[in-house]
DNA sequence: GCTCAGAGTTGAACATGTTCAAATCCACTT
DNA sequence: AAGTGGATTTGAACATGTTCAACTCTGAGC
């Protein structure tokens, strides 16, 4: 099921011309509009030479994530470092990711659609994404332990996985929104981060103690079993 | 793009043939495996009559949508009439919902990942399954509406929709349950419909009128904006 | 009973993701 | 130089969703 690295030089520039030639035909005309003999043709290569590096379609889709993923952590890295605010840090960060995004934003729906499905490869909670996911989680759990946020052990425990979540949201109505510029995502991008750190602030109320745990408690039960 | 509707007793009888042999070799052997000459076979007609009745295999699915809530408003009216608290109204109608689509259980995932696609005509935020889904949340409007909780007005107008888009995470978490008996869901059911009653009762909270009032503007906004 | 327009039916043809057995290449050994 | 074994490449073949032009059926009007 793992993708089949090349053993020689040769292998690993087809390979790599495949990937490169799907990464832009993806991002030129989407994702099911792509071919696997378009993708053959432009890189050079032969049907079957694809499908010896890539099992299906969908892991380069895969690895088209890994590509996008690279690019935000790399341009939200500077924040990270010179930002001690966690709205801000968290806003950053969210607004890098439709940032980075934004070429792709055709492409983007059907790639989610397929992603969602469970019996994909890729389906992050479970699956051959894991790895990757797990990088996310921890590109968030950056955002939070570097800031100066006060923040209860049972919620830093959790947040960075339900930010992760979070941003599976924003990334779903970014797809359906067509306001000129994407304003409207950046707008309910500004009001939400703003909002989770202020709930954040108010979990602490002794009212709210009750609630809290139990909502802790039971999405760390649903994370952690198999 | 609508389903053409049958002009002749004979049109009738293809159609209702075409879609009951599409329900149930979707249940027999999943969405992927049932084949378009799959279902034109056992409904004793060829594979042009099926897309005459319905443009897409995704259509049929629609229809089977639309079966499993029937069935699922039906298992639930008598307790809509007779219950009156909110939790157990709200416990009962979730717990049917997993109860009614567990003949599904293998089918729900292409299912739900296909639906997800906003390129779909399926898709529930917005096109040929929209009457589908207003439906359901007039459902969730009668569970609110029936029982005897004193819930302000600014949220009584949004837990219908907000109790929809709830009801869809229960359905892919329980999509993912391999617990026996499919157990975890009732268990998460039963812990989320309690906290969730809670949280509203808690909402009137004066520390929390402003987050309150922002949140649900958020979500007011969202919904109606096109 | 005949005609005919429109509804319904048909299956071949097409596009595309995927599989696979055979052919080819190449670095290394002898 | 010849041989060898594994890596790589190839394209035909297959399965399946979808399209479409041609064909058949049916019932209303005469």
């Amino acid at each position: 099921m793992a993708i089949a690295p090349p053993k020689t030089r040769r292998g690993e520039t087809s390979r790599a011309a495949i990937l490169s030639a799907a990464l832009d035909l993806f991002q030129e005309r989407g994702y099911e509009a792509t071919t696997m003999r378009a993708i053959a043709d432009r890189a050079g290569a032969s049907l079957g030479s694809s499908y010896h590096y890539f099992p299906s379609k969908e892991h380069l889709v895969l690895e088209f994530y890994r590509h996008t993923h690279e690019l935000h952590a790399a341009a939200i890295a500077p924040l990270l470092v010179r930002e001690k605010d966690l709205a801000t840090r968290l806003r950053g960060t969210i607004r890098a990711v439709v940032i980075t995004c934004e070429p792709f934003h055709t492409v983007a729906g059907s790639i989610f659609s397929t992603v969602a499905n469970p019996a994909s490869p890729l389906n992050p909670f479970g699956g051959a994404a894991k790895p990757l996911r797990d990088e996310v989680v921890d590109l968030y759990s950056e955002v939070v332990r570097g800031s100066d946020a006060r923040i209860p052990a049972d919620i830093a425990e959790m947040l960075p996985l339900l930010l992760w979540l979070y941003q599976m949201g924003i990334l779903y109505f970014w797809i359906f929104d067509r306001s000129p510029g994407r304003l409207r995502t950046l707008e309910v991008i500004d009001e939400t981060t703003d909002l989770i750190v202020r709930l954040i602030g108010l979990a602490n109320l002794p009212v709210l103690r009750g609630s809290r745990k139990r909502i802790l408690g039971l999405i760390r039960e649903i994370a952690t079993r198999p």
